[in-house]
DNA sequence: CGGCATCCATGATGATACTG
DNA sequence: CAGTATCATCATGGATGCCG
């Protein structure tokens, strides 16, 4: 019965349900939970990659748009107004014609490289795990049935 | 134009823009991204909160239904299915009358803890500025109106 | 160049009722 | 208790075309 993972990690384990006890205190109200706005943002479809993709320096709507890959004019334009919107991203017009217009990390959203990089870390490094959970679990699925 | 965030961050800047360029070069398959999948979790509506309640301590599907608080048995049932198949939880039934099973954390399960918590703190020391920053734009918007 | 408006397909979530 | 099955709804995202 006992794991491999008893005692391991002893001081994130104590936060996280300190976290959960205090949301369950407060009512924890879903519409106006400030976790819930940025899992909102970091688990859409794009919002990291910008995020990521405007790290290094401030990029061009363009410049973005080849450098995302696949995205379509919509849902760059529609990320980058959230992520304006919420103060990660800083929107500058400049008055040329044809228009220039670029995009940059704000202080903020500087700030919210760090826990996502230690997110994609993670994910990275322990993918291998997750696949042979996944490929294990399908398995054993497909013998049920 | 220099704002006050120039230089602040060095590392994670770095960090983040080198894995930008190699996901670059290796012609980042959106469809098979570790971070893809990592996010796919943290992103739904359920997946973080009940790796949160699991925290602490195992729980039956019962005491998770409740102390989520507002989840559907559906959802309930469905997240966990996801969580269980991807490694994070494991599920263990005791062959009683009536059926008594319950849910915990697997090693990988309590590891992504340590990242997760980084970001639920952001999350809640930064969404003061972020509420501000919406506000702000808002306000800009219905004026633009 | 940097968008916006429109339409549409899909998947995620919710409500409800039923079951071993 | 711990689900499953079915249906309805809604948000997300993609395709396309137009504009200053």
């Amino acid at each position: 019965m006992t794991k491999a993972h008893e005692g391991n990690l002893p001081a994130v384990t104590e936060e996280m349900s300190q976290r959960f006890d205090a949301w369950q205190e407060a009512g924890f109200d879903a519409a106006n939970c400030p976790v819930r706005d940025v899992l909102d943002r970091v688990g859409d479809k794009w919002s990291v990659l910008i995020l990521t993709a405007l790290a290094e320096e401030p990029k061009r709507f363009s410049a973005l748009n080849r450098a995302v890959g696949d995205i379509s004019k919509r849902m760059l334009t529609q990320t980058l107004r959230t992520l304006q919107r919420d103060g990660l991203v800083d929107r500058t017009v400049y008055p040329t014609t044809p228009p220039t217009v670029d995009y940059r990390l704000t202080e903020l959203g500087h700030s919210v490289l760090e826990p996502l990089s230690a997110l994609i870390a993670w994910a990275e490094t322990r993918h291998d795990d997750i696949r042979a959970a996944r490929n294990a679990f399908d398995e054993d699925e497909a013998v049920a049935a």
